[in-house]
DNA sequence: CAACACAGTATCGACTCGAAACCATTTTTC
DNA sequence: GAAAAATGGTTTCGAGTCGATACTGTGTTG
């Protein structure tokens, strides 16, 4: 008899629909639809194995193809810079321009946002995370979607030293700051529940 | 230095699109987009005065154009039904139609997110309802924005009886069951924050 | 009754989106 | 090491979104 999970999906929709209303808001000026802002805003986020087209639209969820008109159009209004990367030339490499970080800085996508949570406090955010973390985690594990996470719960993350970092996967050496963005190479650490080793 | 917040955007933003492509995902075999979808959910928790195509556009952030165009399409394929309101005729009135309902059944869109809440606690959940309800209606009071709530927290809601309540705005009288729907006519009770008498 | 407000519809153009075909590079396999 | 398969991206197509604007029909107000 218990209606809070539903209440909550339905905050969590509202939310998302308004943020995505604000998104477009933020886009109006330049032409923008939410979606390329959100690309946008992912970019400011992503670390070094996660600034790519595929990355992205897993991040987003969409398909390749989306994902493709999508940096087309942000290419031709130079707002992101794509580059070939070194090793395998298959893949491209994406990163803001200067115009745009501009962009972003003008239009503050996410700050309506960042002010309506100003009346509570952070305890109650954090448990708020938390809760929502966790849903996450398991609609992801149900759904083997990508799971995004940062370097520090990561089990690839090693810690070589007080302020050094490593990646164990890829095995380079992190900064501080990128080790906390977003990497779509994220394993959970511990347990490995439904794993198998073969 | 505490980034609770920005990570609590986050989340919203990244289970938003979740929801949104699992709306896709439920849709696709009736070859309709997440914004069908949700429309379609939207009826069933619209009360009597929240169940015209202005309100649903409200809700879902749209223009009464766009809403139209939906419309249009979820009538086409037999999914809702259209018919005038009888005192105004000017205002359509929207319902699900049968099949309307049995796809709702058939697709479940919304039992993904229900079983992804299933490890954490009743108690965590009711925190992070709150502390996102809150969110929400800060963000709205910022940016006045039509409000929807349920019947219990507005100040037009009226208890006639131990089972009997009363909408004091339109002066009907409301069973149990949908002063629980959600209504576009809400208003915050109390204290009025920044609002002023003229 | 004239002016206006209002709910909803129609039309247009730029864009989204998935599907499928396609290209160019690895990587695998034999 | 060449043929086959896999992989990261792009292109093309068609149905649909979406805001803007103009429009229709109904109610409201003076």
């Amino acid at each position: 008899m218990d209606k809070s999970p539903e209440v909550l999906l339905e905050l969590v929709e509202r939310l998302g629909n308004l943020l995505r209303a604000e998104f477009r808001r933020a886009g109006a000026d330049e032409q923008l639809q939410p979606v390329h802002v959100h690309a946008l805003v992912y970019l400011t986020r992503a670390n070094r194995y996660s600034n790519t087209p595929q990355a992205m639209a897993e991040y987003l969820g969409l398909t390749k193809g989306t994902m493709s008109q999508s940096l087309l159009l942000l290419d031709r209004r130079g707002l992101i810079e794509r580059y070939q990367d070194d090793l395998d030339r298959r893949v491209v490499r994406l990163r803001l321009s200067t115009s745009g970080e501009q962009f972003l800085y003008d239009a503050q996508p996410q700050s309506a946002w960042q002010h309506a949570t100003r009346n509570i406090s952070p305890n109650r955010i954090r448990n708020a995370v938390s809760a929502l973390r966790e849903t996450l985690t398991t609609f992801q594990a149900d759904n083997e979607g990508q799971p995004f996470g940062t370097c520090s719960g990561c089990r690839h993350f090693e810690r070589l030293s007080a302020r050094a970092y490593r990646c164990g996967l890829m095995g380079d050496r992190l900064s501080g700051p990128e080790a906390r963005k977003i990497c779509w190479l994220y394993e959970e650490k511990g347990g490995g529940v439904g794993e198998e080793e073969e």
